[in-house]
Formats: C-alpha cells, structure tokens, sequence
DNA sequence: TATTAGCACTCGTAAGACAAGAGTGCCAAC
DNA sequence: GTTGGCACTCTTGTCTTACGAGTGCTAATA
C-alpha cells in the first residue's frame, strides 16, 4: 500500500525539518511550513499514522516526530528533491579535483579529503580489488651494489625501489635479469609468480647471489599491494560537530571504528555501475557499529576495468539530497579523469540515480 | 630557590596521582600514599606553599590540588622517574618497527601510527626540512607517446612519474635529454633549478616539443616535495578517551587543529641531537591550540643527515614518563635502521635525555 | 466523512532547595 | 615544626516544583 499524498508531503516535512534542527518537529511547525492548508490537528491525526506505520518515531508521549530508519528510507528513494550542485559549487569541485589529481600518488586520500571538506562529515576512499598485473620491468643499474627496481602495472601506475646490497653485481648481470624478468614476469597475475617459476628464472639467470628472489619479493609485494583493496578515512573529527555525537563514548566508537580501516568493504561489495549512489541507512549497515549512522557511497570508473569507491559517513539525520549530488559530482569527475572513455563531457552533471535497499521495511 | 626535598615529594606525588586518576588530589590521599611519615595537617600546609608558589593550584576552594603547568615543568625536569621499558614492551616495539619499515614508502605514517598506539595519544610524524638534491636522472622509454620519469635524490629515495604525451618522441630524444639533466640537473638544490637552467638545457637539446619542461616540472616537483617538511598525525580519535577533552568542543577544537596538519612544526623547529626527548607542557606551546595540551617530541636520525621527529599530543595530564620512555626508545630504533651508522646496538636502552623549557617559571 | 478547535494530559527540562561529602584553613596544643 | 580538631566552603547528587511544548481525544463543523 502506498502512502497518501498528503502523507508523503507531512513525512517529506518531517525528515527536511529533523534534517535542518536535529530536533523532534511537532504538529504546528509542519501545519505552518509545508504548504499544505490544513492545521496542526489535521497533521497530528497523520502524523499519529505515520508512526504507527513505522515511518516516525516519537522519543516520549509529549514530543515531536523523528524519523525511523524506514522514515529515511521512504524519503531518500521518493521524497526528496534531488539536488543539483550550483554553478559556482561544481566549478569549484572540478577546480580541486584538477588540482589534487596532478600528483596521482595517493590520489585515493586526496580523494577522500575532497569528500570530506565538501560534505563536512567523515569520508572513506575505497580502491576496489583488481587483478592487476605487471606491464614492464626495468632495471637501472646505480653502482656496483645498488640498483633500482621500477615495475610499470597494468594499471600504468609505476612503483619503485632501491635495492642496496652487500655484494657486487655487474652490469650484465643486472641486464640478463632485466630481460629474464620482462620475459617471465610480465602479464602475470600475482598467484602465477609462483616459487616454481622463480626457481626457473632464477636458474635461466645463473644467478647464485639471490637476486633474482629479491626482485621477485618486490614483483609481489608491489602486485599485493595494488591488489588488496586499500581504504583511507579521512575527517573523522567533522563527527564532533553533529549533535547526535556530542556523547564523547559514542563519537569514539564510531571514530575508532572508522579510524580501524576498511571494514566497511563488504557493505561496499557488489556495487552496481558507475554513478550510482548508494545510500545504507542506520542498521542497513551490516556493521554493528554503523547501526545507528548512515553510509552514502558513490562509485567511480579508476581506469584499468577497476572501480573505486567514494562515500561519507554520518548520523542516520544526514543531508542525504546535498551528500548524494556531491559525492556523485565528485565520483563523475572521477570516472572522467581516470576512466576508461566514454564519460560524459565535464561540466554536465550526469544523472543521479540512487538506489539501496528498496525493501522498505 | 630550591624547594625542600619534602615539598618535591609532595609535588611528586600529588602529579602521579593527579596523572593517574584526572581528579584534584587531597591531603589526606598523600599522607598515605607517599611514604613521607607526617600527617595529612602537615600536608596540608606543605600544599598551601606549593599553591602559593605557583606549582599547584585549587579548582576551588574545597577541592584537592592540581599542577600548574609550572608544576609538570619541575616534575618534568628534575622529579620524574624515568621509566624504562620492560623487556616485553622493548621487544615488541622492535619487532613492529621491523615489521612496519619494510616497505618505507610511507614509513612516516607507520612510524606515526605506531607511535600513537604505544603511547593511546594523537601522534605526529614529522621530517624535518632539508636541502636534497637530485643523485641521478633516468628516462625510460615505453612507447613513443610514453616514457617513465626516474629521479633518485641524494637521501636515497627514489621518485618515479609516468609521462603520457600527445605527440610522438623518438629514442634518441630520450637518451639526449637523459644525458642532459643528468649533467645539468644533479647536485643541484631546488632553488638552483631556475627557468635561465631549464631554458639553456632546453636550447641544448634541441628539444622543440616542450619535454625539458615536463621533465624540469617533475624535478621541482620532487625536490619541492621531499624539502616540503612533511606531517603526518594519526589517532587523533584517542583524544577522546581522556576526561579532559569530554567536552566535544574542546575535542573538536583540538582535533581538527592536529588533522590541520603540520602547525606544530615551529615548536619542533630548533631541535637538538638525536635521541633527544623535549617536552612541551601547555602554554609553552607557541600555538594557541596547545595551549592547554602538552607536546612530547623526540628526533631521530633519518639518515643523510636529515633528522625525523616523532612526537604524540595530549592533556598537560599526560604519563611523561611512559611517553619520553616509549618515544625515546622508538626514537632509537628508528635512528639505529634509518640513520647513518654509530648509533648503539640494538636491544640496549639509550640514556634518556628530556629537555625543555628550563627558564622553570 | 474529513477537518478543526479546544482542552486535559504527559513528560522532559530548567531552576531552586537541600543534604552529603570531600577537602580546606586555621588554631591551639604538643 | 608538627599535629589533631573543627568550622567553613564549595561541589555534587537528589528531590521537588513549575513550565511549556506537544500530544491525543472529543465534540462541533463543513
């Protein structure tokens, strides 16, 4: 059964109102600021209907509504007005975006700081789990006991390192293992660099000093590295300023959690395209601690058939309509810069779709 | 003038309590505790001087006492039982910094990171500013629109960037410009690389498609960032657990200052030697921030003669003791893997030196 | 049948009163 | 110089009370 109306209008009031104060809203502020021309008693009868629908809630007989997780819900997948960002604030996202985005090291805290700043509550930046390979192998050769290792990934990220050893090598040496490796390591799959295939090169190389597992080790360490999903956190602080945290042993929960890394991963799994918002509120959350907090996440194209993630964390009493158009702005411009292709052309918002649990109770 | 052995005592004592329990101290808990055979009358006079001395002070009339920043100060610089680790503690702290320095691409926010959860306070990492400069130049040809960008500096570390261009360049170009900025580019400090250097090298090679300055951007890049001292401040949500900051505001206040980033390097700037511990209590900060916090920073030898500082942040209530011997020691591991050579062996507790502002009042 | 005005009722919050307790300062005695 | 004793101060917790916001319900109205 769908809602009236008039009771998605009240319920639409309600969660703008307990959005803006944090505050329990009564009959009559309702009655005054929608602009439906009924009074306060007519409102108190729906209001009384909607609570026991399960939409609102009221804290103690002789206060206002506050809305259920299933109120929120209702509101974020109907009600609310989808926001556009302003001129002047999406020209200032791409300005930053351009900005932080020169030096791509760690783009995914740059990222995650931006999210932050923008919608003021905490940010998670997520690099999803890739397959990624090595694409090339160079060795630059330093003095007799030192060499450079550089691996270029199929994801056309470079990694480095100096490599110091006790012994001496020569440039040959370091030369026939540059080729060995270009040959053998290239195209792998981090489970392919098996210790099989090292002891193979390792012997193709008529290497006895151990270099040859020396830069197998890095060959890994720099595919695990790229391959486990890495998550930064960003913010954790902006809680402090929402109302619902002003309980210190509560704000340090959530923060600690937070601040424990990337456990909110499996909420982000199975993610449906780019630029899609999706919006977990309170105990849709699978993890305990964000029980009682809301996770809007949006997804962006990084290049290299990979997807990251970008969201914020917040009271459940979060701007949902503001959060979603930021973070999906932001994931767009993403998707444009690192993506593959076919974005759309900067400056167009692209649609916003948001999706989540839609079972509704 | 010098207090009396039995007022430093009391002193002692009334800050170990103090630090312990959060609370005003009173008479009658140091009579029994400290080992002094008087009353707690006796005290009680011994208090009023130390009050009236600018050491403790009274919340309010009826309340036990509480150091002045003052007080810490003294107890800081002469009362203070060194602490040293347990074997346990030593080990462990060992083995994690061995764990966390393999990969040193970012050990600055491991090291910060291990020092915040030793110690359950806000950690900073920090490098100083230094004058690096550039070793050696490599260019790596991958296609003909694409070439990595290899600089390794004088500490050692080496920087990479992946160069994408819209036109085509050829091998000898590459090699040309190799050669080139590895002559003119090395040695050199970041100010000497001036626009006059990059246009002579430009005429040089013959270069007409504007590479010397993609690859002379790159350079200033790097050196400007390894120069840039570099902050890194982690658990800052640990600052909840202390009593003195159950106000969100004042948590706030505080956290957000750190998150801020590198502000309390002025404080740091100045540094003795290595293995050196200064403690920084309340408003000896300079920042206004920290006025009511306290600051313990310890330096240690990053090699290159570059020196790091690592520190944590807390109430002027902070375990001086157990943080300048926890720093201190992890000061000296990191000194003993990162430095330059003569530092003492492993497992053996260097001498704790805790300096300070002196001026004592 | 839906809406509205009116009114009694509930319940959280703020303010004031009060007792308890911790700790002090001071004085007189040792 | 030290100590026991005692009156005094000030915070903290609890209780009471008054207030007010907001409700639910009923009866009148369109």
């Amino acid at each position: 059964m769908s809602l009236s109306e008039r009771k998605k209008k009240i319920l639409a009031a309600v969660v703008d109102a307990y959005i803006q104060t944090a505050e329990p809203v009564g009959s009559k502020a309702i009655a005054e600021s929608a602009g439906l021309g009924c009074s306060s008693a007519t409102i108190r009868n729906e209001l009384a209907e909607l609570v026991s629908l399960g939409y609102l809630e009221q804290p103690h007989t002789s206060a206002g509504r506050v809305p259920t997780p299933k109120g929120y819900r209702l509101y974020v997948n109907e009600l609310m007005q989808r926001q556009k960002l302003s001129l002047e604030e999406s020209e200032d996202i791409n300005r930053r975006l351009n900005a932080r985005l020169q030096e791509l090291d760690d783009a995914i805290g740059d990222v995650s700081r931006l999210a932050s700043q923008l919608t003021d509550y905490p940010a998670l930046a997520l690099t999803s789990q890739t397959a990624v390979t090595i694409k090339r192998f160079d060795i630059i050769y330093v003095d007799a006991n030192t060499f450079i290792l550089v691996v270029m990934l199929s994801n056309n990220s470079v990694k480095n390192k100096l490599v110091h050893l006790p012994i001496s090598v020569d440039q040959t040496m370091i030369q026939r293992l540059s080729s060995l490796f270009n040959a053998s390591f290239t195209g792998v799959t981090e489970a392919e660099i098996t210790p099989l295939l090292i002891r193979s090169t390792e012997r193709a190389a008529d290497d006895s000093m151990g270099l040859t597992s020396v830069i197998a080790a890095f060959a890994l360490e720099t595919l695990g590295g790229a391959n486990t999903p890495a998550a930064f956190i960003t913010g954790e602080n902006r809680l402090l300023s929402q109302p619902e945290f002003r309980d210190p042993d509560k704000a340090h929960r959530l923060m600690s959690y937070l601040s424990g890394g990337g456990h909110i991963l499996p909420a982000a799994d199975s993610f449906g395209g780019t630029d899609e918002v999706r919006v977990l509120i309170g105990p849709e959350n699978v993890a305990e601690e964000l029980k009682d907090s809301s996770v809007v996440i949006a997804s962006y194209d990084a290049g290299d058939n990979t997807r990251g993630l970008i969201g914020v964390v917040g009271p459940t009493r979060m701007d949902y309509s503001a959060v979603a158009a930021k973070l999906s702005f932001l994931a767009a411009g993403l998707s444009r810069r690192l993506g593959g292709g076919e974005a759309p052309p900067e400056g167009m918002h692209n649609k916003l779709i948001i999706k989540g649990d839609t079972s509704d109770g």
